[in-house]
DNA sequence: CTATAATACTGTATATTATACAGTATTGTC
DNA sequence: GACAATACTGTATAATATACAGTATTATAG
């Protein structure tokens, strides 16, 4: 008998791999509308999907480096926040990978089950 | 108007990301049984699932010396094949990541939709 | 008022790992 | 006798999530 501790110890590792990659559909499906890293975090963590700092703000720079995001440095507020949002090669990229990960999932989830 | 070619080779490159990360539990749940690189290759290729060898042994590898996998190497066939198997460890994880996973699903679904 | 928690970042370093690349050898099959 | 398919091993590299360090402001509670 191997100790449930010890199980969890693996399957947290591996959890977190695995949540690694879907994280990019994750957060570019929340900026459709304009969010800042910290709104952003919060709201996340408020559906239950959990998600850190380090995680969030450098996958925004990334994101924006590459081209499908667009920010905004907002000094107008109780504070100054970064706000990003998906241009519009972000949203022809987010549209047309939702709709491969309907099918990519279906075969996923037959062939884990 | 972007042109479709962009977009898809963008769709590419994430949804490559994404796979990444469900690789393992996509491989540990065909190793119940024990299987060899090739066959597990072409087995995942038929059931729609992409895969290189490039991707696959190197993964195979890893997870054994992570201890979720034994292997055998058994030369009394047409040729000789390494035969990989979930061992204790490896079953255990499984069945706990399995169950994660149908909650993760739930959640990321209900996010990206 | 003043400590503390929450908010809201930036910049750089590191560890992990899928993928790439190179190489080897055997077994069909045309 | 050539070529495709089978079936690996070993090492290199590039990408990137995560970690770590640092900064500064605004609520809030005592």
């Amino acid at each position: 008998m191997i100790e449930p501790e010890v199980i969890q110890e693996h399957v947290d590792k591996l959890s977190a791999e695995m949540r690694r990659g879907l994280i990019v559909l994750v957060v570019m499906s929340q900026l459709e509308t304009e969010e800042y890293g910290y709104s952003l975090l919060k709201k996340l963590e408020e559906k239950g999907y959990d998600i850190t700092q380090d995680t969030l703000y450098p996958l925004m720079r990334r994101l924006e480096t590459q081209g499908y995001l667009n920010s905004d440095w907002k000094v107008d507020e109780p504070r100054p926040r970064r706000y990003y949002q998906l241009n519009e090669l972000g949203e022809a990229v987010l549209e047309a990978l939702r709709k491969e990960w309907k099918e990519q999932f279906k075969v996923i989830e037959e062939i884990t089950k």
